[in-house]
DNA sequence: AATAGCTTTGA
DNA sequence: CAAAGCTAT
């Protein structure tokens, strides 16, 4: 790999970033001239809607992305010049990569293309066409890891298999971590070698990034997440003033506790190297928050190297003997299904968590957890269609996190809890946002219920609800969609199949009494 | 990274 | 009688 070449050239893809890059740090490094590609993979994008956040993202960070790469090349350049002949930058197009990528290729004569894994199923397919189409060309293809801090075979189990259990995985992670894996790898000295573009591949003086009408889509309004490189530096530094308090702040919806720097993470418009660099420093001066943090940083880790050795995830559960539960169906499923996705089951702090992800494209991680719960343990819905929405919506959508998020919550999932864990929706409610600050933000009909009666209207004192403007439930705001004791009750049921021998009829014959609440 | 239901403690 | 603790699922 570091053998000298003439000229390389580096494609992006999840990794929108010119710093701390490992595929174009050894393209930098291997190579006398060095171009940059980013493919709008039409694949991908053509399922999508036509208002979509994320392609907007990724093209504001790719505007961001291709004056970084000019600056980097030539930067005692004034401003003016980067319009006014060759010079170095992003080449972007719009098609399918396993055509563009090797022609590419061959218009610049490269003898390598690097690039940074990607352990999605349908990547590593499209990357092995690449390869495939490249190799016939004569052109090697690079790949590094990049995304993680440890991937595919990193962390291993003392019998060398891969970790199915976090807490042990997590130790091991930690163990094995030292400075070598958190250090930046250096662009600035080496960038010398981005090389102009050819006025052939990219006409002098047309912008490379193309508008989001070029390519087939909407403004999809506002970017609640500032895209780019700088939007991630400006996210850090303002959670680093934060961060030794994340452990106590991040399960509550109503503050500011999270780093908000998931879709940064998605995109590669930070490294995770530095974060995670940043976080073990702290946590080794006695930051619990940063120790936290960390943990959450590991999970991510975690659910990719899940993803890598186990692709059969997606579509189906991890322990696949939970593919046996029979999901809802029927109207009624259905009905609640589109209740849950618009927010308005009833539940309050559900409705105010989807309808935060409908506004935002952001959901809070506790919520996420709240949310799948309720539509898989109180609704009985199967789990891959609330991971599905959550795929269309999520600006920070990742394949093997949302994934993972989703079995732990359907209890399909690699950790060895247990088919109980059902979240009461109520109690949640009361403990994560106990004044109800969040919920008032998203279901603003309840507003002026009292804090006591905002987890469970239903159950509120007729007073209260006359009292808040004459709140009507089932006509201001849905009576509860189902019955949680029920549900739960359910739902044990269902999950019972699993459990060796299945006898017939054996959970839920018991009678949960109805649970009356007090005044 | 949870809850229900029961038991114990405390005001 | 309510909060806090314990434990099975």
């Amino acid at each position: 790999m570091s053998e000298h070449l003439e000229s390389a050239l580096v494609w992006f893809r999840r990794d929108l970033r010119s710093h701390d890059h490992a595929a174009l740090f050894h393209a930098l490094k291997a190579a006398r001239k060095v171009w940059c590609v980013f493919v709008f993979d039409d694949t991908i994008l053509a399922p999508l809607p036509r208002a979509d956040r994320r392609v907007a993202f990724i093209r504001e960070s790719l505007v961001e992305l291709d004056a970084a790469l000019a600056e980097l090349a030539a930067p005692a350049l004034p401003a003016h010049a980067a319009t006014s002949g060759q010079h170095a930058g992003l080449i972007v197009r719009h098609g399918n990569p396993v055509q563009l990528i090797p022609a590419l290729a061959a218009q610049l004569g490269v003898q390598a293309v690097y690039a940074n894994h990607d352990d999605e199923p349908d990547a590593q397919a499209r990357d092995a066409r690449v390869r495939g189409k490249l190799s016939d060309l004569g052109v090697a293809l690079y790949t590094s890891k990049d995304h993680v801090v440890f991937e595919r075979n990193e962390v291993l189990t003392g019998n060398d298999s891969p970790y199915g259990v976090f807490t042990p995985y997590k130790n091991a992670w930690l163990k094995k971590l030292d400075p070598f894996y958190v250090k930046p790898y250096p662009i600035a000295p080496h960038a010398g070698r981005l090389a102009p573009i050819p006025p052939a591949v990219c006409p002098i003086g047309a912008p490379r990034v193309p508008t989001l009408g070029e390519i087939g889509f909407e403004d999809p309004g506002e970017l609640k997440v500032p895209p780019g490189m700088r939007g991630a530096q400006a996210l850090l530094d303002d959670f680093l003033s934060r961060i030794d308090r994340y452990d106590e702040t991040r399960d509550f919806p109503g503050i500011k506790g999270p780093s908000y720097l998931s879709t940064h993470l998605r995109f590669g418009t930070v490294s995770v190297r530095q974060l995670a660099g940043l976080a073990w420093e702290r946590m080794q001066a006695g930051s619990a928050g940063a120790q936290t943090w960390l943990a959450e940083l590991i999970w991510r880790d975690f659910y990719h190297q899940i993803l890598h050795h186990h692709p059969h995830v997606v579509g189906h559960a991890y322990k696949r003997e939970y593919d046996r539960i029979k999901w809802a169906h029927g109207a009624k499923a259905e009905a609640h299904f589109q209740a849950w996705c618009g927010g308005r089951t009833g539940y309050p702090l559900v409705d105010a968590a989807m309808r935060q992800l409908n506004q935002t494209g952001y959901m809070h991680n506790r919520l996420r957890m709240v949310t799948a719960s309720f539509l898989i343990k109180d609704l009985g819905i199967d789990w891959r269609r609330g991971e599905a929405y959550f795929a269309e919506k999520l600006l920070d959508f990742d394949l093997a996190a949302n994934n993972g998020g989703w079995q732990w919550a359907a209890s399909t999932g690699c950790d060895a809890q247990p088919y109980f864990r059902i979240f009461n929706p109520i109690s949640q409610s009361e403990k994560f946002d106990p004044q109800g600050r969040f919920i008032r933000r998203y279901v603003p009909e309840l507003a002026a219920l009292p804090d006591a009666a905002l987890h469970a209207p239903w159950l509120a004192r007729p007073a209260d609800l006359a009292a808040a403007q004459d709140v009507v439930l089932g006509r201001d705001y849905p009576e509860p969609i189902v019955q949680h004791d029920e549900a739960r009750a359910e739902t044990l049921a269902r999950y019972a199949v699993v459990k060796e021998g299945a006898e017939p009829g054996r959970a839920g014959a018991r009678k949960t009494p109805a649970r009356k609440r007090a005044k």
